[in-house]
DNA sequence: ATATTAAATAAGCGTATGCTTATGTATTGA
DNA sequence: TCAATACATAAGCATACGCTTATTTAATAT
């Protein structure tokens, strides 16, 4: 079940970690890891599970692996919030904001 | 932390069936087990993640425990991925529309 | 008061998770 | 060709997780 391996994959901090580091831009393997106290297997592990979960994407380039947010992840996010819309505080105002944003 | 006791929370899929369930109407812990094949104290256990994320919330009534939504949980998913708006399909027409909804 | 019912807590158990080190697999560059 | 680099996979280990049964706490009802 995709939704149970997003939520699963979320639930670690380290791999929320990563997952916002490669939120503000792509980069391979191991610039994802500068700065982490963790090991290269570590890391790898890792973004397998966030692979698993469509919350990240990868693309071969030469000898590098280059990560990115896969959005398909986040949207189910989005989907699954959208059951409990009648429970959402009133205050939606910065959501109202986001969508001005999309417009064309 | 918080957010990353909601997604754990959330990573169960029992604890997402009752959370599931109480977000169809408030109930107590009995009427939550019903027709879920899991002993008395796992519920109360599941519950109590549940309430640690605040994604719901008790009230006691007399003998028994009513449980609900707490929105404040859901909120903070709603933030959480507002953080990564930009990589959201361009295809939000059903966000828009649960927003129409929400004018008064 | 005391038996009954609702729910929480305690203790224990098997399995999953996240990590490490060691090793394997590609791909590049000298 | 072969050493070096980027990354993945394997194996093993300590801890966390989800579950169970047994017990406790709290509130009603007789």
């Amino acid at each position: 079940m995709i939704e149970n391996d997003i939520f699963r994959a979320l639930g670690d901090p380290t791999r929320r970690a990563l997952f916002e580091k490669l939120a503000g831009g792509s980069m391979n393997a191991s610039a994802l890891r500068e700065g982490m106290a963790i090991s290269q297997p570590a890391v790898s592990q890792h973004l397998a599970v966030l692979r698993g979960a469509r919350l990240v994407r990868e693309e071969r380039q030469g000898r590098f692996v280059r990560y990115e947010v896969d959005p398909e992840g986040l949207a189910q996010i989005a989907r699954w919030l959208q059951k409990y819309r009648s429970y959402w505080p009133a205050r939606v105002e910065a959501l109202k904001d986001l969508l001005k944003d999309m417009e064309p």
